[in-house]
RNA sequence: GGGGGAUUUCCCGAGCGGCCAAAGGGGGCAGACUGUAAAUCUGUUGUCACUGACUUCGGUGGUCCGAAUCCACCAUCCCCCA
């Protein structure tokens, strides 16, 4: 299987500009291609992890990968599928975020001579000169059809800076930049970035009378159209210092059944023949499913053994005992007559944010210690019960081992 | 530039001068049921020294025994006209 059919294989193609060309120059290992990161934070997301897994497919397949850092189109700010505007960062914000992508994006890419090239944009777009920008690019642009491209229709209701307004012709600017200087022949990005990535084939058109293409990558959605890869509103962070291994295992080992396997074959390098078989798997097998999930991921991101110990950390955890849990160590002076209180050391293990929400799960019901319910509110632990240390737990998935120093 | 409207707890959104820590929904958390899934049901959702106290309703002052509610100024956003 060549590498484009796999690619539709896995579900991953959302639009193509020119299937028939995109296929031959892929499939031969012909294109130089780029995908844009801006750097609105200082850790890549699960959701660009997307987009490093196909330029990696595609690098394997001999095609050269750029990675575009956004340097430049960060300090103007994609307005794409948002309902608002994105807070404007400085540029020493910027620039940081910038080193911890390109430190990132080495884990999975070999920017190696000859077989990937990484950039910023702001090399050329800080520089631009307006007046000059407007008579070459601006003019090839037409207001009416920017306003109707389905990137802005969210905003049109709600208010669009005239910044934020130029963000299309800015990508735009980077793919007819990079076609001229870097042989870049090819763009790819999220599905929402479909407009903005026409804006880039069109300029090249009409400025250099060639054709570029442009092909989107499915956005990861869960069966009820809401994006993966974020946690009541919080992104799953690629930076194990944002989100642990363990976190981010647990992430994936609790995607809902009727995703698993879309997953896997959108993010996992497992073979496709090898995904088909899992295709057939039910019910509680899934968990099966979920675990090769979770693991092939963090696996990934974090390396072998962060993979591994995330794992037998889980499952110690849901099997009883729990080994592996992380582990808090309170001073003597955490004590007070000898002894500390429930509520205390669900917050000091950082359980729970507040006495108040610790007051609340002791009350639920959710809190457990050594496997036993605790209900009194001033049930307390010397300095004795934690000398070798207690396994605190709040509802299921939140435990930690305290101990004392 | 002129006129009008808005700003409430994580989000949306209701709020009569005292009965407002503030309706309702969403989301979150916990419990039951399960398979660490989904759906469903229940509870909960400002903080603390928790049957009580304290801090919140864009900001700053003011009126009042008492203000999310009234007044003044400031800030931000939206709409209409130019």
């Amino acid at each position: 299987m060549k590498i484009y059919e796999e690619l539709v294989a896995r579900g991953l193609i959302a639009q193509v500009t020119n299937e028939e060309e995109i296929r031959n120059m892929i499939n031969e290992g012909k294109a130089t291609f780029y995908i844009g990161f801006d750097c609105t934070a200082d850790s890549l997301t699960a959701g660009h992890f997307m987009a490093l897994t196909l330029m990696k497919r595609l690098q394997m397949a001999g095609n050269k990968p750029i990675a575009l850092i956004g340097g430049g189109t960060t300090m103007i700010g994609d307005p794409s599928g948002r309902t608002d505007m994105r807070k404007m960062l400085t540029i020493e914000d910027i620039n940081h975020n910038a080193e911890c992508f390109k430190r990132q994006m080495e884990r999975f890419i070999d920017f190696g001579e000859g077989k990937a090239t990484m950039i910023n944009n702001a090399e050329w777009l800080l520089d631009l000169n307006y007046v000059e920008l407007l008579r070459e690019v601006g003019a090839c642009f037409s207001v009416n059809r920017m306003l109707s491209a389905e990137c802005y229709k969210q905003r049109m209701e709600k208010g669009l800076s005239f910044l934020e307004f130029n963000y299309m012709i800015m990508q735009s600017y980077d793919f007819y930049h990079l076609f001229k200087n870097y042989n870049c022949n090819m763009q790819f990005g999220g599905d929402d970035q479909w407009s903005n990535m026409l804006g880039g084939t069109e300029l090249i058109r009409r400025k250099l009378g060639k054709d570029a293409h442009a092909m989107t990558i499915t956005l990861l959605t869960d069966s009820q159209g809401k994006k993966m890869g974020k946690t009541a509103g919080n992104a799953v962070w690629l930076d194990p210092n944002k989100t642990s291994p363990f976190e981010f295992y647990q992430y994936w080992r609790n995607v809902g059944d009727a995703d698993v396997l879309k997953c896997i074959r959108m993010l996992t390098f497992l073979p496709i023949e090898q995904i088909n078989e899992m295709d057939t798997w039910e019910g509680a097998q899934l968990n099966r499913a979920k675990e090769i999930l979770a693991y092939e991921l963090t696996e990934m991101v974090h390396g072998k053994d962060e993979a591994e110990k995330a794992q037998a950390m889980a499952r110690s955890l849901f099997t009883g005992g729990a080994d592996n849990a992380p582990t808090v160590e309170l001073a003597e002076s955490d004590l007070q007559d000898g002894a500390i209180d429930i509520l205390s050391v669900l917050v000091k293990a950082e359980l729970v944010p507040s006495r108040s929400e610790a007051r609340r799960a002791v009350e639920q019901g959710g809190v457990t210690v050594n496997d036993e319910k605790i209900t009194n509110l001033r049930h307390s632990f010397t300095a004795a019960d934690l000398k070798d240390g207690i396994l605190v737990r709040r509802g299921k998935k939140n435990f930690k081992k305290v101990v004392i120093k």
